[in-house]
DNA sequence: AATCCGGGGGC
DNA sequence: GCCCCAGGATT
């Protein structure tokens, strides 16, 4: 959960989490869905499509236990570098080091590195540092304490260095530069999507799909809809594209509302309608499954952030 | 080496 | 509004 996350984003997510799923055997004989609806809202879903595959893993391979090592570790399915090495000194003491966001900064500034965090060559000198500073008598102290320095003293933008117990070993502190590093590549203006989502109606019951398990928001659930061009709009165009992606007619369409939205790396303006679906038989494209559901009850479907507002949007109109 | 993958806390 | 977060997988 707390790769790329805050812990303060966490920890109502975990607490949740571990009440529902609190062994190792409970999360491997889960059902995926239940699994997804207790991410939902948290992000980066394959990391919990891979929780669950690590915690099967575990049950087959290693009798429900964590392996102590590194190599073994990183076998598992969403542990990596950091991962592998925040288990192993953490939880067994064992000298391995880690590199998060929080600790590349410290020892950026640290030794002083000022070319851009993203080369090879970087992140290559910060794990060579973080090793010789894990090879000591608390390796899990140690690591836990940089990237603690990296949250609350040595932060971006304004280093609290006054406060900071090793900044006379530290170069960037000596230069003045400390505010101005890492140095970060630049990154890419957002691709601007345009979308149409739909409440598609009939029988008093609402029509819900499931995102493939694979991309953005795999196995989320959310209303049908689609991408459309820059100036595709209006209500043929959500016909259409109902029609293509679901095989439903639709009728009595009404728009209820347009909103924005913003991914890391997409920039998504979505328009919201509610419409009645002709007879027929739904047949999905790019789609999972589907469900009809009681309006009320579609936000208990695992949502992701952009579904639950385009939902309300859907469901706000008295249309 | 690049790209993809969310959401929100904190400024 | 912007930055960046206890990264990993895929191509």
């Amino acid at each position: 959960m707390l790769q790329q996350t805050r812990v303060e984003a966490v920890i109502p997510y975990y607490e949740r989490f571990l009440a529902r799923f609190p062994d190792v055997g409970t999360l491997a004989s889960a059902d995926l869905d239940d699994v997804l609806s207790l991410w939902a809202g948290l992000g980066y879903y394959s990391r919990a499509r891979n929780l669950k595959r690590a915690a099967e893993q575990l049950v087959t391979r290693f009798a429900g236990r964590l392996p102590d090592g590194v190599e073994m570790l990183r076998e598992l399915p969403g542990v990596g570098r950091y991962t592998a090495g925040a288990i192993a000194s953490i939880a067994f003491d064992h000298p391995a080091p880690i590199v998060d966001g929080n600790v590349a900064r410290v020892l950026a500034r640290l030794v002083g590195l000022r070319e851009p965090i993203e080369s090879s060559a970087v992140k290559a000198r910060l794990w060579e540092e973080a090793e010789r500073l894990a090879d000591g008598p608390a390796p899990g102290d140690l690591n836990q304490a940089l990237m603690e320095l990296g949250a609350r003293i040595c932060i971006p933008r304004t280093p609290r260095c006054d406060l900071c117990p090793v900044s006379r070993f530290c170069d960037a502190r000596a230069v003045g530069d400390a505010a101005s590093l890492p140095v970060r590549a630049p990154k890419r203006a957002p691709k601007i999507v345009y979308a149409v989502a739909a409440l598609v109606l009939r029988g008093g019951k609402a029509l819900a799909v499931q995102r493939p398990a694979k991309g953005l928001l795999g196995g989320l659930w959310e209303l049908p809809g689609g991408e459309v061009g820059a100036r595709e709009r209006g209500a043929a165009v959500l016909a259409r594209v109902l029609r293509e992606r679901t095989g439903l007619g639709v009728a009595s369409i009404a728009r209820t509302g347009a909103f924005d939205y913003a991914f890391t790396h997409r920039a998504l303006r979505t328009a919201v309608y509610r419409c009645e679906a002709a007879s027929g038989r739904v047949r999905l494209d790019g789609w999972d499954r589907h469900r009809w559901v009681a309006p009320e009850s579609f936000a208990e479907l695992p949502l992701a952030a952009v579904s639950k507002r385009a939902l309300a949007i859907a469901c706000d109109s008295d249309g």
